[in-house]
DNA sequence: ATAATGAATGACACGATGTCATAAAAAGAA
DNA sequence: TTCTTTTTATGACATCGTGTCATTCATTAT
């Protein structure tokens, strides 16, 4: 987290280092992102960035916290109404698409699921001493489990919508005029996991 | 790919280079690698390193190619007997594991697998410009498509079967005490998807 | 023996990082 | 207000890594 020096700057201050560092962020990924370039682009002096943060992996996760708040309470509200960890996954993903209506936003998450690696799960939390995410505890209260055997099966599909969005929503950015046949496709891909491949067209 | 000079050199001393730059390429990802490390390893001059590869990128490819393509013939062959994608994955994946018996392999596959991008597919090739991988043009032309209705629809599936794939390794890899039960793990998934989770128990 | 080509080498310029001693500002005490 | 203490700001510095290039060395051809 960014110090209580960092909070206490003026909104205007706050916003201009913020600002820069997702321009840097929505460049490059955060393994190549450059504290000159922010700093230079925030006028700010070395001392100071270190005073606020950490490193830019500080700065870097406060960004997608703050982005993704809102979209974490919306998704963890629709699991809530009705258990369905299938329905879920698909308004996650439609409701990342929305956000994603908005250029910048596209464009810094387009970047952030790109190189997201492969035990790194949406939303893009902070995933280090290899704690299980918070969204997964909170998946594993409330979903519907009448269809699995048990939580271990439970865990497994999750896992697999996991990979499989993440992999969409980058598809998804990377033919962003398509959309429609995108999300279709999406669409296609849980339903193969719902029902399988080979059953799907001889219905029981 | 490296120059004829390096190939050129005694097996010897191209081995010291390779085993160093395995070392290092298993400590960390290729962005936090250090040539520095590599060269000092090797006991090779920092212009030789350049000599022989346009950087660290280079050669991180060619080890892993070389490591890789016994194995890829391996599935390729599998594929080509049977047409069946679903079997491919699994032995693709018997093998990475059989493979990864040695530890020194094991490690290299660890911190490789680790830090695949979202886009990156193993069997790890080098995923520039965009252009399709080898092995999915391959698994096309062999693939038995019986069971689907077009193109697109086998094309899903391998995408689903290749991330689902990529993150059962990476979780074998992370529970090595309990691989016969990450096993089980892993066919269950390919099973979700053949037969889907909702009509599993009731066989048609 | 000499030229020409290929290979090896390490000093160098550049750019990035994190720290730290010092200066400036703000808050508190007298 | 004036002095003291605490907090914040600053940029020079030491360190490290990178890629290049002029020069030296070795090998082969003439």
């Amino acid at each position: 987290m960014p110090t209580q020096t960092f909070l206490n700057l003026s909104e205007e201050k706050k916003q201009k280092i913020l600002t820069a560092a997702r321009k840097e962020f929505t460049r490059v990924p955060l393994q190549e992102a450059s504290i000159n370039n922010i700093i230079k682009e925030a006028q700010i002096p070395r001392g100071s960035f270190y005073q606020y943060f950490e490193g830019k992996e500080d700065l870097f996760y406060y960004i997608l916290k703050e982005r993704n708040e809102k979209l974490v309470k919306l998704i963890e509200k629709k699991l809530k109404e009705n258990g369905d960890i299938f329905e879920m996954f698909l308004y996650f993903y439609d409701k990342l698409i929305e956000i994603s209506e908005n250029k910048e936003n596209r464009e810094l998450y387009k970047t952030v699921i790109t190189n997201l690696k492969t035990n790194d799960f949406i939303p893009f939390e902070r995933n280090e001493n290899g704690n299980k995410s918070e969204l997964n505890e909170y998946i594993l209260k409330y979903a519907d489990t009448s269809k699995f055997k048990n939580k271990e099966d439970l865990l497994l599909v999750i896992n697999m919508l996991h990979v499989i969005t993440k992999l969409s929503i980058f598809q998804t950015f990377n033919s962003i005029d398509e959309k429609k046949e995108m999300r279709k496709k999406y669409i296609k891909q849980i339903e193969y996991i719902k029902y399988g491949v080979i059953r799907k067209e001889k219905e029981c």
